[in-house]
DNA sequence: ACAATTTTGTCCTAGTTTTGTCCAGACAAA
DNA sequence: TTTGTCTGGACAAAACTAGGACAAAATTGT
């Protein structure tokens, strides 16, 4: 189903043309060339008539470049890199970023070599046992540890849901205490919330709203979505768990956002949901789709096809759709 | 003794260009060449244009000479000192006024004054504005620009706590819509949890676990708090919001706590509090003392009193208290 | 307490390097 | 035709360098 590789490895394909790749890292079409010209930043494919053609590789390495550029590293110097070295020097950059202090026994990945293949299973257990121990301290840890071992998109997918569950899981069977549930929900709250943060904005990226409907408390889903789609070039206007639909369509109207995205995950059986997603549905303009996740989902699925709302099945289906519709916009936009 | 520079395993090899030090230490531009210019604080290598390139070791000593400076200490007496010297005379600063806070945040200089009340007026207005045009990353930044200008316990009573009233009001009297209160209150949920991980943590805090009470689901107090207390060298266990009493003091328990911190604001009349709280304090070791602060303490004043629990008037007063019940705990156990 | 002195952060000028933007003319795509 | 991309080069803005001036704290001396 979720086929890994399309999440955490690049496509190297090229494809893009230049206006593309500018509108999506926030550089002009000019520096792109300039830059090329100069420090053979990028040597991107031709087509048969010279057109530049970039592939996902390249758009990530001018991203990070942008990036570094900002944390005051010299066009010199980063120019060189390669995309892992300058994935080091752009997570190191902005680990001290102005605001965490230097730490001589926390865990460096960038300097201690190439990353050891990753056993989820392990991972999210050594979480579990933290949350057990009360231990937020290394909870907070193991955490930032895994997000370095892989690519945010992944992470999610194969760590944090997971946990997730595991978590609900283990309290309704009584094997961790509401207190833990709760110290390691409100933890993730944070974690997950600054996981966005970590991506830099131009400006120019589509908006979409996210937020949980009226009833729907359980907002984490939500969030990792907000984290998500950021990695991708959105810009998500987050309005946490529990928004009325008039609330949500005047968000969507007002910040002129191009998708809204709703998590459903407890409880399931709301009647609310239906009247919800439908009020929602008739008032939001036709052009601006809805997208819906989340465990609850699948109670749903007859009202969800009915009114014609998108319901990918896995994050990874998500970003997929919400790629295919940046770019298709982007087109017409241009056209 | 024998800790030479070979046992730190701080990169001497020099790289980064001035921009991105200025950055890393809060230090200007001007002043990192001023300081080498007058007192040789740093003696950076060249490139082949005569562009300053400094090592990680540079930027260590630069960053224990800000704060050592912070601490009181005159660039004179600093400057020649070794980077062990530096690290034993801050370690040494910190262990002695741990208690007076004074700006550990950013590096300002002494004179320029304290932020004034209109300062924050005006920050808070431009605040409310980006909430009501949506913007976001607006909002964003001027929470983060606000917070270089005080220290972090400052900040919280002056801006942060002063904007949550008001975006409440502003909602309770329609000038918000709930949308935009609960854009801002999702995104202030991220902005505060992040606040605590400014810090650096030893291992040796003593606990505090902070939560609000079942029936009570506004978390933002509590987590002021959390954030607060942080600064201060207490380690919070932050539990979110809605804990049932029996919680509270199993995770008090588990975690070897030595104090207790409930935030209480709406509803104000729920008679949960009441029963919550005779039921926590009953259950709690009476060693572990409990305070209780919000807009909603007011109301439940004898009970208050009765039941024993303090009930410090501002967050200062909070600070205060914990401060004096940490030292005494600190003399108990040392005598 | 007051004045003199020292310390220290900021700013200025002028020359150099680095980096972003723009232009012109040719060609390609829609 | 109109719009966009290509190359190569020109130009301008931004950033850095050195040296020095200046004024606000902080310290010292009376």
């Amino acid at each position: 189903m979720a086929t890994l590789e399309t999440i955490s490895s690049i496509d190297t394909s090229a494809r893009h043309p230049i206006r593309l790749v500018a509108n999506r890292t926030g550089l002009t079409v000019d520096l792109i060339r300039a830059w090329e010209k100069r420090y053979h930043v990028v040597d991107p494919a031709r087509s048969d008539t010279m057109r530049r053609l970039y592939s996902d590789y390249d758009i990530e390495r001018l991203r990070l470049i942008r990036i570094a550029k900002q944390n005051g590293r010299r066009l010199v110097d980063v120019a060189p890199l390669t995309l892992e070295e300058l994935r080091d020097v752009v997570s190191e950059d902005s680990r001290y970023d102005s605001t965490t202090d230097n730490q001589a026994e926390v865990y460096r990945p960038s300097w201690t070599g190439p990353l050891e293949a990753t056993d989820a299973r392990d991972d999210i257990d050594a979480m579990l046992f933290a949350i057990q121990t009360m231990d937020q301290h290394r909870f907070d840890q193991l955490l930032q540890e895994g997000l370095v071992k892989q690519s945010l998109p992944s992470y999610l997918e194969t760590v944090i849901g997971p946990l997730l569950r595991e978590i609900g899981e283990s309290t309704r069977l009584g094997k961790l205490r509401i207190a833990h549930e709760h110290m390691a929900t409100a933890h993730l709250r944070t974690f997950i919330g600054a996981l966005r943060f970590r991506e830099t904005y131009t400006g120019g990226e589509p908006k979409i709203v996210i937020t949980t409907p009226t009833g729907q408390l359980h907002e984490l889903g939500a969030l990792m979505i907000a984290a998500l789609v950021s990695v991708d070039g959105w810009l998500p206007v987050y309005l946490g768990p529990n928004t009325p639909a008039d609330e949500i369509v005047a968000c969507a109207i007002q910040s002129g956002a191009r998708a809204v995205s709703l998590s459903l995950t407890y409880p399931a059986d709301d009647p609310r949901i239906a009247t919800e997603l439908t009020r929602l549905r008739s008032q939001l303009d036709g052009k601006i789709p809805v997208f819906v996740g989340g465990a609850a989902t699948a109670h749903h699925q007859e009202l969800i096809s009915r009114l014609g709302l998108e319901y990918p099945p896995t994050l990874n289906g998500l970003r997929h759709s919400l790629n295919a519709l940046r770019d298709r916009q982007f087109k017409e936009q241009t056209a």
